[in-house]
DNA sequence: GAGATACTAAAGGAAATGCTTCAGCATCAA
DNA sequence: TTGATGCTGAAGCATTTCCTTTAGTATCTC
C-alpha cells in the first residue's frame, strides 16, 4: 500500500523547537549527519537526555535516524520544518493584508487629514 | 550582520506556537482585532482559560493588547513571528547548502557513472 | 574472551502546562 | 441601583516535560 501521509500536525513540531538543547541539536546537524555522542558533547546533560530530545525530534519528523552497529547517525529533515516555516508565512501575510485593508479603510474614511 | 536588540528568546514563542488552541487564535487575529470573549467564542473552553492562552501569547511577544473599558482587545504583533520564521528558514537554508556541497563531494570522489 | 564504547530502557522526581471551579471586581445598560 | 457583562486572580488537579540515576544490551577493539 502506498503511503499517503495525513498532514502531520505542527504541534510537535513546535513543540520540538520550544527547546533551546533541540534547536542547538539541529543547528549543529546543518553541519552534517552526526551520532548522539556527538551530539551530546557541547550539551550540559547526561547522553540519556540527549537521546531523549532526540526521540522528540524524530517524532516530531524533524530528524531521521539510522543505526549502523551500535552508532546512531542523525539528520535533518527539512519536510515539515518547511510546513511550520509555512504556517508562520502565511500567518504573517495574513496580517500583513489585514492591516493592509485596514490602512485603506482609514485612508478612504477620513481622507487628506494633515498630521 | 548588525544585531540592534538583545536577542529575545525563541523558547516562548515556539512554545506558544506549539498548542492548537493558542495557533487558532493568532489565526482568528488574522482577521482583525478581538476581545478575549471573541477569542473564547469558538473554542471548547472556558473564558479563564483562554484568558491563560492569551497570557501565554502576550509573554511570548506574539499578541498585544489594551483593555478599553471592561473590554480587552488583542492584536497580533508580528516581529517574534518573523524572528521565528528567520530561524526556520536559516535552519533549512544551511541543511540545503549542506546537501548541495555532498552532492558535490560525492560528484568530485565517485566521478560519473562508471564504476 | 575481556574490556571499552555507544547507546537505550526504565523508574522516579521537580517543575511546567493546560485545564477546571469559584470568587471577585469593574464597567455598562436599564 | 440593580443586574448583566467581561474579564481576572487564586487554588487545585491531572498530565506532560526535562532531567536524573541505574542497569542493562549490542558492538567494536584488543
Amino acid at each position: 500500500m502506498l503511503q499517503h501521509q495525513a498532514p502531520p500536525s505542527l504541534d510537535p513540531v513546535f513543540q520540538a523547537l520550544a527547546d533551546p538543547s533541540r534547536r542547538s541539536m539541529l543547528e549543529r546537524l546543518t553541519l552534517g549527519p552526526a551520532s548522539v555522542s556527538q551530539l551530546a558533547e557541547p550539551l550540559p546533560m547526561t547522553l540519556a537526555a540527549v537521546g531523549q530530545h532526540i526521540a522528540v525530534l524524530e517524532a516530531a519528523g524533524l530528524v531521521k535516524s539510522q543505526k549502523v552497529g551500535r552508532v546512531r547517525t542523525c539528520t535533518l529533515d527539512t519536510t515539515v520544518l518547511t510546513q511550520a516555516e509555512k504556517w508562520i508565512n502565511d500567518l504573517r501575510v495574513a496580517v500583513e493584508r489585514q492591516l493592509d485593508r485596514l490602512g485603506v479603510y482609514l485612508a478612504e474614511t477620513k481622507p487628506a487629514d494633515e498630521a
